[in-house]
DNA sequence: AAGTAATGCAACCGCATACAT
DNA sequence: TATGTATGCGGTTGCATTACT
């Protein structure tokens, strides 16, 4: 493509894509380039949305060491699922997250290679030392394995994680197969197909190499009949996550199952069965809050003048909570008239998408 | 204070997928 | 069904800032 502009955005730029956004809503991207508004791609444009400018992201907020923890458990059991891993952090993105992981890639093949003078529990970083070989000294299988069943659990996520690294890219012996689950490492059995879980439950029922993930409830702290001045709704994700320490027995998976429809095969992927995602998405308010309360056991809902927290953590987009504030309102009445391949300035009316709702369930 | 290395992060690219025609 | 388009995602790069020597 020519004509396009790279590099850094203005302020001005920004203006006129929130403008963009504030009346059209996080779509159409690329009716902003045709319609002449911005010389960027919608690709671009979507991008500088979605990361920067969207309302609800933390920041210059680094992640909190019990985030980076986090960001390594979703990351064994999700693989280099960014966009799904991102969704347990509310204000985070999926480039937040993958750039935390090349950045913890690379200090840890880094400090593989160039070890320190001696190896202290007390050193810096979220899981103490992260050096393990010194450079001149190819350790035997043998002893490497030991090496990574005498660490802690997080040690060994590293490790595996390091020899992982390194296994299409040096000589370095390689210890571990070809997945990112460190060495020694028993899974959890599944109860069922992992897709089929909530996200949030797949983080709790999930296969897990920590307390936090082999402790599969989805009960929230507190909730043993004591009185909590937090509800557990209110609770961001990823603290239900990390606050999940009760040893109730999985629950069973959830059904999602809309009123007067059929449900939904429970051997439906997951991503198969969340159509009103889309749904929720988009325009109106008013068809938002008719979307169905989804019942996930061991979830509490909330009353029902708050349906937001009843919804999964996935759903929960910054975007979605302020349309909730009435801060984004789509102008219905802005017709396309520059003849964009898609209805870009006709959004679907409440009818429109109402049908697609019910066409999707 | 200056040079260098390390780090963080914004943004681009290519590919995959969903959807409309 | 085939094709084109829009969008989403993961990998990667390059630049600015910070830390270190």
């Amino acid at each position: 493509m020519e004509g396009f502009k790279k590099g850094p955005w203005s302020k001005e730029e920004d203006a006129i894509l929130l403008d963009w956004v504030a009346t059209h809503g996080p779509h159409y991207w690329s009716c902003i380039q045709s319609k002449g508004l911005l010389m960027r791609t919608g690709k671009s444009c979507r991008l500088r949305w979605v990361n920067k400018l969207r309302p609800g992201l933390k920041k210059g907020r680094k992640f909190s060491p019990e985030e980076e923890e986090m960001v390594v458990q979703l990351q064994a059991d999700f693989g280099n699922k960014w966009a799904r891993i991102a969704e347990f952090f509310p204000g985070r993105t999926d480039n937040d997250v993958k750039n935390l992981w090349s950045t913890r890639k690379k200090r840890l093949a880094r400090n593989y290679r160039s070890p320190l003078p001696s190896i202290s529990k007390s050193g810096t970083g979220v899981h103490g030392p992260e050096q393990v070989v010194p450079p001149n000294e190819t350790p035997t299988e043998d002893q490497q394995q030991s090496e990574a069943i005498a660490f802690d659990h997080q040690e060994t996520i590293d490790l595996a994680y390091i020899h992982q690294s390194f296994a299409d890219t040096s000589a370095t012996p390689v210890l571990t197969g070809p997945t990112s689950k460190p060495p020694n490492i028993k899974t959890a059995p599944s109860l069922a197909p992992f897709d089929n879980v909530m996200p949030h439950q797949q983080c709790l029922n999930g296969a897990s190499v920590t307390p936090v993930l082999t402790l599969p409830t989805s009960k929230p702290p507190n909730t043993n009949n004591e009185p909590s001045s937090v509800p557990f709704d209110s609770v961001m994700p990823h603290q239900q996550y990390l606050h999940a320490t009760s040893t109730s027995p999985v629950p069973t998976l959830p059904t999602i199952k809309p009123p007067d429809t059929k449900s939904v095969p429970s051997s439906a992927p997951f991503d198969d069965v969340m159509p009103h995602q889309k749904f929720l998405n988009c325009a109106s308010v008013t068809a938002v809050l008719t979307v169905p309360t989804l019942n996930v056991p061991g979830i509490k809902s909330g009353p029902s003048s708050a349906p937001f927290n009843n919804v999964t953590p996935q759903i929960q987009s910054p975007f979605f909570d302020r349309l909730f504030e009435n801060e984004l309102v789509y102008n219905e009445s802005d017709p396309c008239l520059l003849g964009c391949s898609r209805p870009c300035c006709a959004p679907p009316t409440f009818d429109d998408l109402t049908a697609d709702m019910l066409k999707s369930f």
